[in-house]
DNA sequence: ACTTAGGGAGAACGATCGGTCTTTCTCCAT
DNA sequence: ATGGAGAAAGACCGATCGTTCTCCCTAAGT
């Protein structure tokens, strides 16, 4: 059942493989006989490149994070805070969208990772701190007059959005969202 | 390693420790060996009453499900429409704070169960129909210019404050939670 | 030309998965 | 007193889990 372009590397095969499989069906419901038939690489190969399934995991989250945070960098480039603000939460919208949404990477993998202190959740925590981060400087510098309770407040809501956005019918929390936003960053 | 009291029903006993254990570690990752030897139960009780492992899922969050409409129930009864709207965000709030919080069960379910036809995720869709029927109405009552706008954006809120409550600090979750709901209804 | 690392193919490991089965015992209603 | 249901105890099923292993082949570096 190889799906996958031979050209690339086995070890980017694999782990597009894993991202894929990993987001769309959950982590702890796809078995390593799954991955490698699907990547068409060995097992071998997949523990030449991840010593343990979980560091197959932290990479299918830290690429994904890095993905992210590029997104977001290019969106806010230039712009003015405030409308830097509206178009990152915009990204969060849009992505609801998309055909094989299925919710956050992370907080679904946080919900299969119940210990804090794995490898896993740190990637998930990393991710979290940069996004809060990026809100937190964008509302400061857009006048905000609490910029931390305005940048937690759209954590919030980002992470409700990509919730519902799976659960719920995802155009109408994408405007609400919007919405929400807008009347939170005035 | 039987940690039940073994004087309730073995239908009852079984369903108490796996609540606790699918919250607590998820679904996947606790195996049927694990129920029964924690529960004191052998697997032939354990397919008396529920045919397969998913109706026993299925049972965890529907009595989840009325455990927190009776609590809903009780903390708006007899209150005006906003002071019931801010007790029922109000017990989202406390929650975060519980030793054992964990999230939103629902959630974390659905996190496992990509399948939106599954039984397990209509159990889900249900509990989140009702609650945002209830925020709805209480929000239409309240006098709220945009009640269905109003109650998604809660809902969004909501999501956003279990999951960050686990992840994030949980009293400042409470506190952000707290405060835009008290701007968000006026 | 020779070494060496990386990859392919696949057997095998012990453990655990969800689920079925038989047997024995206890309790309760008839 | 007898029958039947519910539960305990535990063997057992095929399948899959994550992981390790051997063997062979190829491509690149010296």
């Amino acid at each position: 059942m190889p799906t996958v372009d031979r050209d690339v590397h086995p070890k980017i095969r694999l782990l597009e493989t894993a991202s894929r499989l990993f987001y769309a069906e959950g982590i702890h419901a796809v078995g390593v006989e799954r991955l490698v038939s699907e990547a068409a690489v060995t097992r071998a190969t997949f523990y030449r490149h991840y010593p343990t399934k979980d560091d197959l995991v932290a990479a299918y989250l830290s690429t994904t994070s890095e993905r992210i945070r590029a997104g977001v960098d290019a969106v806010t480039q230039g712009k003015p805070a405030r409308e830097a603000l509206l178009a990152t939460l915009g990204i969060i919208g849009d992505r609801t969208l998309d055909d094989d949404f299925r919710g956050c990477q992370f907080l679904n993998a946080a919900a299969e990772y119940p210990d804090p202190a794995h490898q896993v959740r740190q990637v998930i925590d990393d991710h979290r701190d940069w996004f809060f981060g990026v809100l937190r400087d964008l509302a400061r510098d857009a006048g905000h007059a609490d910029p931390k309770h305005a940048a937690r407040t759209l954590v919030l809501l980002r992470d409700g959005a990509l919730h519902g956005g799976n659960l719920d019918d995802a155009e109408t929390v994408r405007a609400t969202l919007h919405r929400a936003v807008a009347e939170l960053v005035p």
